[in-house]
DNA sequence: TTGTTTTATCGTATATTTACGATGAACGAT
DNA sequence: ATCGTTCATCGTAAATATACGATAAAACAA
């Protein structure tokens, strides 16, 4: 690669391209699912509904957090992991306006 | 890696995830932005207006194929690129059905 | 204090992605 | 038949992502 050339493109180019990225795992799509299904959102719970190790979820959910599309809460020992709805929406929002200027849908 | 799972998860998840990846980059969201604008759509008018070499374009737009997101037709010796609208439209739909699956929006 | 539980981070191995130049293939024009 | 144009593919290098076990850190419990 020798230099990304990432930078050389738009602000929002490059937002919407870290949005996409941040959903571009069957992992991270499926732990916002869990997340919004459970009550209960500690890590362990995530965990155990995953074919992965707990290190390798850990780094999927910091990924998801550093889009900011969940964030997670300290509970003593454990921490508590929820959706950022209004992050969320804003991602919602992005990706449609997105489509709206690419297709007639 | 040793392994990879992306075969344990479901095959929404695995082809939500697909139509995100191909979103995940900025010089593919900026290619769908050129294709949607420009009357014109071959190859050298897009490689025109990135930043990147005509390889490494042709490589986005083989990602872009991939997941049927554009479509190639053969016009001489040049390829006319354009949006599929119908996939574009099942991916935006895809998407939102994600999005009203994990937030109340 | 010592131990237990919970989660993040470190170290590491492998896979995939990104990027480029060079080459090749297909086509039209001369 | 040869040449120029257009684009894909090959080969390659470097960056990033994925996955795991081991370890560290933080908090509560005994």
């Amino acid at each position: 690669m020798v230099l990304s050339k990432i930078k050389d493109f738009s602000k929002t180019d490059i937002e919407l391209a870290e949005i996409a990225k941040a959903l571009s795992h069957p992992a991270r799509i499926k732990i916002l699912k869990i997340l919004n299904d459970l009550d209960s959102c500690m890590v362990g719970s995530i965990v155990d509904l995953l074919p992965l190790s707990q290190s390798t979820v850990s780094q999927h959910l910091k990924e998801l957090k550093r889009v900011g599309l969940i964030k997670g809460e300290i509970e003593g020992p454990k921490i508590c992991y929820c959706i950022n709805s209004d992050v969320m929406e804003n991602a919602k929002e992005e990706l449609n306006k997105l489509f709206s200027q690419v297709c007639k849908c």
